[in-house]
DNA sequence: TAAATACATACTAACAGTATGTATTTGGGG
DNA sequence: CCCCAAATACATACTGTTAGTATGTATTTA
């Protein structure tokens, strides 16, 4: 294959049989090759030039996948003047959520931990950044100032809904459950969440609710 | 090195050695050369002569670092006639926990999630086996049945429970958090654990405590 | 004493990564 | 607008390391 004159096309289209792959083999199972075999005429030579090493493409992929999906969510907290409390519930509400859903479809994992172990890791690392650093922790400060919200640990909340909510209630490694099995765990989840203070809101049912029906209809 | 007579002492080195190195190097980052050359005059062939491949030599020596673990907590609750509810307390009181807190310290991972992903998948994994398969759940149940429980949704509750002691309370693949930070994401946890019915028993706050003396002592 | 066991030695295939070569595009001076 | 040098986008060919295998040999067991 000739040089092509858009490079962010090859680059897009390795991060693409990449993501696939590293989520139906996991990251040891895939190897360079099979990523460059699924882009038929090109050589390791084209994704060496583009990456430096299969971390860094897997790292690529996996921010790829993920952008979106986080930024879609931040975006709506962006909108009006809501107090801390109204955010919370809008990070859980369907429209914060379901839109991107079809996105988290190209990077089902293998429902194997061990197998997934990687991804698991970044989701696992991610849940902590995302309540730190990222967006959950300062809702919940800003709902403590203006009033809306009182919670006594509002660090540690933030980090044991987050882990929750992304290994647990969405089940990306594991088997799907039945769907009342999965609405058991938001309302269980809704239910914890409320003793330290965090009012997720009503919606986090219909939230999960809708996740299983995609899911479901994409065969998993 | 001639052959041993007692094969199960070089079994031993091996898992030992393994366990070492996989905790600190990760399982990528661990060869089994590595490894040999730590058994010193053995070789490679001694290795694939016990273990057929690096995967089995992983689980064998994360199974062997687990299990005295795991036993001595089931055991706690094999003593006397306790409800439900005090048998679930006694698997969070320090005398279930503490005692075999030195043995964690043969498997502490690399404070990276990436690098330790394997162990952690199969903590996330054990993490639902314990709550299914394990003690929490019968437990829970038990105290059900003579009404020492109440808890609508038990199943969830010991899953949400067992990830969070396991993966977050127990901060095995991050560094270790001030004292207090974790005697906070104890209290956070017992308080959630309560909103769904589980009564953890105000010794989690001393285990969590005794826990950290012994992790910071050993210089973590 | 024959079979099984516990190793050692020597090899192979696959893999991540590198060095280098070559065509194509880009961008600036005339 | 054209020419040419530099940069870019690949391909080809190679290397070192690694998990795993095949086979040989001494020791123990039964």
């Amino acid at each position: 294959m000739g040089r092509n004159k858009y490079p962010e096309e090859t680059v897009a289209k390795i991060l693409d049989a990449a993501l696939e792959l590293f989520c139906v083999r996991g990251y040891e199972g895939t190897s360079i090759q099979d990523i460059v075999d699924r882009l038929d005429g090109m050589t390791k030579g084209a994704v060496y030039h583009h990456f430096k090493s299969k971390e860094e493409i897997f790292n690529a992929a996996f921010d790829r996948a993920m952008t979106p999906i986080v930024e879609h969510r931040r975006s709506m907290l962006d909108i009006g003047n809501m107090t801390g409390a109204q955010k919370l519930k809008r990070l859980y509400a369907p429209e914060s959520v379901v839109p991107q859903i079809e996105l988290w479809a190209r990077m089902r994992p293998a429902a194997d931990p061990v197998k997934s172990s990687r991804l698991l890791a970044m989701q696992y690392q991610g849940s902590f950044d995302e309540s730190a650093d990222g967006y959950l922790l300062p809702v919940i400060e800003e709902g403590i100032a203006d009033g809306s919200i009182a919670c006594e640990c509002p660090r540690e909340a933030a980090e044991a809904v987050s882990l929750l909510a992304n290994l647990w209630l969405l089940p990306l490694f594991r088997p799907l459950e039945p769907k009342e099995r999965m609405l058991a765990r938001a309302q269980c989840l809704a239910q914890m969440a409320a003793a330290v203070g965090l009012d997720l809101g009503n919606e986090v049912l219909q939230t999960t609710a809708q996740i299983w029906d995609v899911w479901n209809r994409a065969g998993w």
